[in-house]
RNA sequence: GGUGAGGUGGGUGAGUGGCUAAAACCAGUAGUUUGCUAAACUGCCGUACGGGUUAAACUGUACCGAGGGUUCGAAUCCCUCCUUCACCGCCA
């Protein structure tokens, strides 16, 4: 979330950038500064009683010890005042502060200056493409239906055990998950990210932190038993390692990569967004996260951005590389790239990565922060993309390397699947 | 799931009602000194929200797993929850 004091001290700037959001309600911001002024108001109220109360606390253990009961008690009839008069600022502060969160987490992350105006997709802005696309040979189909020729996953028992959008992999389509897992974890572990397993499931706090909670409530599958929610990417647990924590300066930059399963309920799809492997509510996912400097944050943001784009390149798919715009980013992030692969057979694009910068915004819930060089606590800026997002590679990689023969798999992959054609 | 013991500052660890933001030690840091990749000594060394200052200094409040309660006063007593460890049960 947003620091109060950046809207106190930039406020026209604040809005309009939240403006570039289309956030439309530019006036909570005055809002927010007006309830901040008066919990501060209420809490020097509050010290400076709560201040008389230990003072003279202290003086009725010293008058105890002396002997002398009855200015002891004159003493606690004064801080029995006190403390009544304590209650109903005590209940205003409550109010106050409740009112300031509820307010300050919806205001979305303000976006970067190269944050193109814009409110769909439409208008986006293409910063590069790369990467060849093929001309199919007459007869070449849809993923679903090579996966269907190959037996690579099975939809209608997916559904069955589970239901729509969970599917079941089998045999080589099994193993090519497995084997593009560990590609891209090795790729990322090389290029000095650690590796961690998380947790798959987390608590409120955590759901919170990232920036889920309270805008994305429904899109989660909610454990309401233990009231813990499945997680929609990896980025929320392993983000979460440095939630409350001061890290020290030497540590940084902070680099991890995970894989995890992601679950998302999606609601609201339909049609070929959703057909075969396009959109489903259970899919495998490694995710690179980075916890840095605020200086460096948009030069590390390149670096991932490469560090992506090389990935793709390595698996030889046409890419372009968006940079989205005000009306088509994510709430918490400041400035955000998407990848998107070509799918040859259904001529479209497919988004496979997506790499942000939350600056300060998420740090800021989670109270995630270092000293810097003269001392200073001050909020770390973090960023996370995927790399990659399994489904819509595999797809791409079905439709684009279809041949009479099997699919031809890109070279990088063949000593990790142990063969080099899927027949 | 059951029983028992714990959860204190970066770490170890003292502290059972006021003299404790919290001993001591270690680590860190600034400096002094000794003719040298080290030792000794001294100072500093938690966080948040306020006040104050050009910036400091200084200063108020809160925080000893979390939340309640008792009390003039709680790290310390009581209750609930979370969590760690040990043993038992169950189990991949």
């Amino acid at each position: 979330m947003l620091q109060v004091n950046v809207l106190r001290n930039n406020t026209a700037d604040v809005k309009k950038r939240l403006a570039i959001k289309h956030f439309n309600q530019p006036e909570l911001v005055d809002t927010i500064i007006a309830l901040d002024d008066n919990r501060k108001r209420l809490q020097a109220e509050f010290d400076t009683i709560q201040s008389k109360v230990n003072a003279t606390s202290k003086e009725i253990g010293k008058l105890m010890g002396q002997g002398k009961k009855e200015a002891a008690e004159a003493a606690k009839s004064d801080v029995a005042n006190w403390k009544a008069s304590l209650e109903p600022l005590k209940e205003q502060m409550a109010k106050v502060e409740k009112q300031l969160l509820d307010m300050i987490v919806l205001l979305p992350n303000l976006p970067a200056a190269e944050v193109p105006e814009g409110r769909t997709p439409e208008d986006n802005v293409i910063v590069r493409e790369g990467g060849d696309t093929p001309i199919l040979p007459a007869g070449s189909v849809p993923h679903w239906d090579l996966i269907k020729q190959y037996d690579m996953v099975d939809f209608e028992t997916g559904a069955k055990i589970t239901g729509s959008g969970f599917p079941l992999y089998k045999g080589k389509g099994a193993k090519l998950q497995r084997t593009l897992v560990q590609y891209f974890l090795d790729y990322n572990t090389a290029a000095g990210y650690t590796e961690y397993i998380p947790p798959f499931m987390v608590n409120e706090a955590s759901a919170f932190a990232t920036g889920q909670l309270p805008d994305k409530e429904g899109q989660m599958y909610h454990a309401t038993a233990d009231n813990f929610y499945l997680i929609p990417t990896a980025e929320v647990p392993v983000t979460n390692i440095y939630r409350d924590t001061i890290v020290k300066a030497e540590e940084l930059p902070i680099k991890m990569t995970a894989y995890s399963p992601c679950f998302r309920r999606e609601a609201g799809s339909f049609g070929k967004d959703v057909r075969g492997l396009n959109r489903v509510h259970q899919f495998d996912k490694v995710e690179i996260i980075q916890i840095v400097e605020p200086e460096t944050s948009y030069a590390v943001l390149d670096q991932m951005v490469l560090h992506v784009e090389k990935l793709l390149q390595s698996l030889q798919l046409p890419y372009r590389i968006l940079r989205l715009c005000g009306g088509d980013m994510g709430f918490t992030s400041a400035i955000t790239y998407d990848f998107e692969v070509f799918s040859a057979a259904q001529e479209r694009w497919l988004e496979v990565s997506s790499v942000s910068n939350f600056e300060g915004y998420q740090t800021n819930r989670m109270k995630c922060r270092y000293k810097d060089a003269s001392g200073k606590t001050r909020l770390l800026h973090s960023l996370n993309g995927s790399s990659l997002a399994l489904p819509r590679i595999v797809a791409c990689l079905l439709e684009n390397n279809q041949t009479a023969d099997g699919i031809l798999l890109p070279q990088v992959l063949h000593s990790y699947f142990g063969a080099g054609v899927i027949k």
